[in-house]
DNA sequence: AGGAAGATCTACT
DNA sequence: GTAGATCTTCCTA
């Protein structure tokens, strides 16, 4: 129980993501906490990983956050959706987990009031859903979510059963042979 | 300047 | 369930 540490997301990224299933994620504003229990994920890799913003070891002002620290969040912006990532593998080798959808927990009512719908199905079960719900932004870049004092942060939740299913990721353009997407196998908050 | 980007919503068949 | 419009930043020309 209790916060994730460092050494959790310094590891081998796909790994990381099939681990962060069943996590929770939360986050902390004026308005309140809200928090969710983390369904989805996709593992995006270095240099060689053609859907990375770090392919070809390209770096750029954000990207830059792929080979830093791991456990920092990652955000960037896609057809104006804000999307969050967490930062994987040691320092100096570049990695990150896309979290695409959380089933909501905690902080219900201020989530709808974010997203208008009125559908539960509907409130974050996509990555630029979750973070409309959870109200996150690029204010939020670079956070640490392995500190009890960050207003985002990951910690662990009760011991659960589930089974993990598997695909290749959703929307890129061009995706590796590898199945890199990964989510718990029958729960409602998925994606797709 | 202009286009690309891990998406979402709407309005239909 | 699907196509099409629209979303907003950042990066490259």
């Amino acid at each position: 129980m209790g916060i994730l540490q460092r050494n959790f997301y310094s590891r081998a990224t796909p790994s990381v993501a099939k681990d962060l299933l069943g996590k929770i994620l939360i986050h902390e504003t004026k308005e309140g906490l809200t928090s969710g229990k983390i369904v989805e994920t996709e593992a995006y890799l270095g240099e060689h990983d053609p859907a990375s913003r770090a392919y070809r070891g390209r770096r750029t002002k954000i990207s830059d956050l792929m080979w830093g620290l791991p456990g920092r969040a990652f955000i960037y912006m896609v057809h104006g959706n804000w999307l969050l990532n967490i930062v994987t593998e040691r320092k100096g080798k570049a990695g990150a987990v896309l979290i695409r959808a959380v089933e909501p927990l905690y902080g219900i009512n201020l989530m709808r009031r974010r997203r208008r719908v009125k559908q539960m199905k509907a409130l974050a079960s996509g990555p630029g859903k979750l973070t409309q719900a959870l109200g996150i932004t690029q204010h939020d870049q670079g956070v640490d979510v392995t500190s009890p004092s960050s207003h985002l942060r990951i910690e662990e939740y009760g011991e659960e059963e589930f089974k993990v299913g598997k695909s290749h990721r959703v929307g890129v353009t061009r995706d590796l042979r590898r199945k890199l997407r990964f989510f718990i196998l029958g729960n409602e908050f998925v994606s797709k």
